[in-house]
DNA sequence: TTGTAAGCGTTATCAG
DNA sequence: CTGATAACGCTTACAA
């Protein structure tokens, strides 16, 4: 790596003149300015960026922990984020708690010594279940934090979430409004989540609003739920349609019933919890409550963005951006 | 941020004795080190990892640019990535390429000033058309480069690659010899890449040795395949094999062949590329030739590892991480 | 056992 | 217009 103390003496001039010279300083005179970006060129000089760092005290790096990139929907989150980030000219730094909440504060605490000048957050599983969230209180005031999808109630920081429960409201609301259902199953996997729980409280509510039995299946961390949902549907014929609330039961429930012989959507209506690929995988082309992931990474970067700027007395503030209810082939066309 | 300085004050000793009591040398007495410590967590110090990287011109991060995480296997190799750094206490920044040349290079500059200790890539689609890669040889030898999957025969590095050719031509020769099939439609949207190349080769090599006629239906950059691959599975009805070289048009095409009627696996046997969701969302569960993006990852971590150790003769090395012909419900049981 | 000072590569202030 | 100097926070000879 070529320095500008390196320049300096083979130009035969101070550190400062290069340095300034090659900012484009006023100070110095034009003569000058082209020799020293000649060789600066020539040899390939890139300012250290640790250095500037380290003046600066900015390192112009976002931290982004997630429990997961193999879910679709956090793989999505991390391209908007990393999108709205490298056009502010910011980097990241990603790392993958695996629903481990000692991971999670491990890499907390590791990129919280000055590494990065934010964090872009969703908690582990298992940060959720236990509610210890102690890690992101000793975080200076200095460095912000955006959480979104899985939030911390009690942590105090801008949020980015679903609108969990509304779009599971209005998805069952539509089952049992426009095409009549009264035998409607939810099926999660993600029930001992904050999000997993708005949800469920919004397909609750709308089946007792309709004087309806609500029926849960809840599968946990069941390693190959497929079997699960194909005995349930098996055993419980009068079901005639299906909300997921995770990204990958719904599909199956879709497969199963084709195999019980169900004619979709006409005997079974089937509405997945979405992410892009959800479409092109499935036959029919399944319904979803699309996530928005993209999106969500996109305002959980710009909050963080805003948090940084140097006015930076930016409110804390919780946006939620509103899933879509796409409708493709697995429900009626009304 | 509290600074050693910071502390050194309020302990009444020096800076140093405070930085050697930290790191418990020999140098400093019991006492001192008690009290210094005693302060250090009180005061939840931390030392400043941007100081430090200066001081000893490492960083321990290590740049990945990729040109998706929306894409599976890129997700699984990521992960893999972020595996055996954060067993040896690296961090990693992730660059999305985008599949966009100009972006790769851009990333690539800006962390080559000093930002990381090394790169893991594999290069964007356009990258790899143009043939362009000349942003990766002004690296200095300092600053060792992995390439996985997407590699560039042009440049002197590293490189974890899959055995393409040997997978596809395996997966066609098993399809001919022991399913007896003689109409095996190849699909693919990656043609132009190395791999897609190399795959189809394998592929006309075991048609070939069969005296069969190679049909290869390529897709490119279409954005909605389906209804090409319907149209020519309804206008081709000989096909009674199908291989996809990709990780989305197998399970469309198995899609497609059912709602065409036909018999899985008996009509048409269907072979994928695979990744993990794959199976669990196919019906019936696809046979895949499985690439293992995890391992590939973490061999391309540990290689790029072993370059950055002190005794860093290491040579350069090419390793092929063997796919695994996985075969569940789409082919037939033999 | 503790302290002083130099240095990592930059930038910014101030003098010349 | 150019240069010397200090500073960012840390580590490490070397002195005391």
């Amino acid at each position: 790596m070529v320095t500008l103390k390196e320049l300096a003496k083979l130009l035969n001039v101070s550190v400062s003149t290069v340095s300034k010279a090659l900012s484009d300083s006023s100070e110095i005179g034009e003569a000058t300015k082209r020799r020293v970006n000649e060789l600066a060129n020539q040899l390939n000089y890139k300012p250290n960026r640790i250095a500037q760092q380290l003046k600066s005290s900015q390192t112009k790096v976002i931290g982004v922990i997630v429990p997961s990139l193999v879910i679709p929907f956090f793989a999505e989150v991390v391209h908007g984020i990393e999108k709205t980030l490298g056009d502010n000219n910011y980097d990241m730094t990603i790392c993958i708690s695996n629903e481990s909440l000692e991971k999670e504060q491990r890499s907390f605490d590791l990129l919280s010594s000055g590494s990065v000048d934010g964090f872009i957050i969703a908690v582990a599983r298992e940060t959720q279940v236990k509610n210890d969230f102690n890690h992101f209180n000793d975080l200076g005031k200095s460095t912000p934090l955006v959480m979104f999808d899985r939030v911390v109630a009690d942590v105090d920081c801008s949020k980015v979430v679903v609108d969990d429960y509304q779009s599971v409201y209005d998805a069952t609301k539509y089952l049992i409004e426009k095409e009549n259902r009264e035998h409607i199953l939810l099926l999660s996997n993600v029930e001992e989540l904050s999000v997993g729980k708005h949800r469920i409280r919004g397909y609750t509510q709308a089946m007792e609003e309709a004087r309806l039995t609500p029926e849960i299946l809840k599968l946990g961390r069941e390693k190959n739920p497929r079997p699960v949902i194909y005995n349930y549907l098996n055993e419980h014929t009068k079901v005639d349609a299906i909300i997921s609330i995770d990204h990958i039961t719904g599909i199956m429930a879709l497969n199963k019933s084709k195999m019980l012989g169900k004619n979709i959507p006409k005997d079974i209506s089937v509405i997945g919890f979405g992410y892009e690929d959800a479409k092109y995988v499935s036959s029919p082309k399944i319904s979803v409550i699309n996530q928005k992931g993209f999106e969500i990474g996109q305002n959980s970067a710009k909050m963080l963005l805003n948090h940084l700027k140097p006015s930076n007395d930016v409110p804390y503030e919780t946006i939620v951006v509103k899933s879509e209810l796409e409708l493709n082939d697995t429900t009626k066309k009304v």
